[in-house]
DNA sequence: GCCGTGATGTCACTGTGTGCCATCAGCGTA
DNA sequence: TACGCTGATGGCACACAGTGACATCACGGC
């Protein structure tokens, strides 16, 4: 993190970050399979946190209510580690490799979402539609939530986007 | 893309992609910004129609119905080209780079539908939120199509799709 | 003291992608 | 015809990502 806030992402090299974590590059690639992804290293306690707030939710709840219980068990993360994720968001604006690899992530929480939902017993594609809906929900509202002003709450901005989004398929 | 389709994507070589071509490698990264972009390269008309019916959607329409049209749109040119699409998928989901690369260009699709959204007076985050949505409709039904059975009509997946995601948003 | 086992280092190598310069065809102009 | 300009291409050389193969080393069990 420090590297690519320095110089950027692209003029790092991975001896350069091996060298700095005392490990050479090949050791490097044992722990990540490319360099992108030391940068999203956590994502999969992101989607763990996702999944288990859609399969916790009431069983009679409806299918994108279920999601955004897993919307605001995201954003609780988000609020808790404070601004990193901001000053991580930057450095992925900065360079198109780094958003390929999120959206990457991002549709792996919609399959993994869409999978929790078809355990709660959602028929397809009800189930994959919900998810990327949901998904739709919180790139919107992550983007006002980097992009806007400091000190937002992100649990807000999620539920005010949820609310847009089922105003739009009325 | 018969040497996609001979080899696979990832065992064939730039220069090899050239030298068929009847071109240099240097010239090939002339034309293409990478080696994944040449599966992509039609990827702009698909995005012309999209934003072109959105615009030429009735006036009083929802927003989400002049989604509906673009998707349509796009309905049209795959149902035009035959199974070229299912061929080309084939060989998109052999390969974890050229899925990001899909990824990329779907999201591109929503941004750009955002856009045409709001020139209809389409507010923020409604706008993008329905473009969003549109591709998730997209991204579903299309799947359903190269997935099932030959000869189904992808106009009719993507309604059901659409209405689908209308039935879990209510 | 010996033997796995797993983590790490070292080396060589392929392939992507880029910068730099040479070449060449076409085209307008004197 | 000769000249110079321009745009497209070829031909290098190179940095860097990523991988396979093998060596090394620390460790724990026996």
């Amino acid at each position: 993190m420090d590297l690519f806030a320095e110089r950027g992402f692209e003029a790092t090299t991975v001896a350069e970050i091996a060298e700095r974590a005392g490990l050479t590059k090949r050791t490097f690639f044992r722990y990540f399979g490319d360099k992108r992804e030391v940068l999203f290293a956590g994502s999969e306690d992101l989607r763990a946190k996702f999944v288990e707030a859609i399969a916790a939710a009431p069983a009679d709840a409806a299918p994108l209510d279920a999601v955004a219980r897993g919307l605001d068990a995201m954003a609780d993360l988000f609020a808790e580690i404070g601004d990193a994720p901001r000053k991580r968001q930057a450095i992925i604006a900065a360079n198109p490799d780094l958003q390929e690899r999120e959206l990457v992530k991002l549709v792996g929480f919609a399959a993994a979402g869409a999978a929790a939902l078809r355990d709660r017993g959602v028929a397809e594609p009800a189930a994959s539609l919900a998810a990327e809906a949901g998904i739709a929900v919180l790139r919107v509202g992550f983007e006002q939530w980097v992009s806007g002003p400091e000190g937002r709450d992100i649990h807000e901005l999620l539920r005010n986007s949820l609310a847009e989004l089922k105003a739009v398929a009325a």
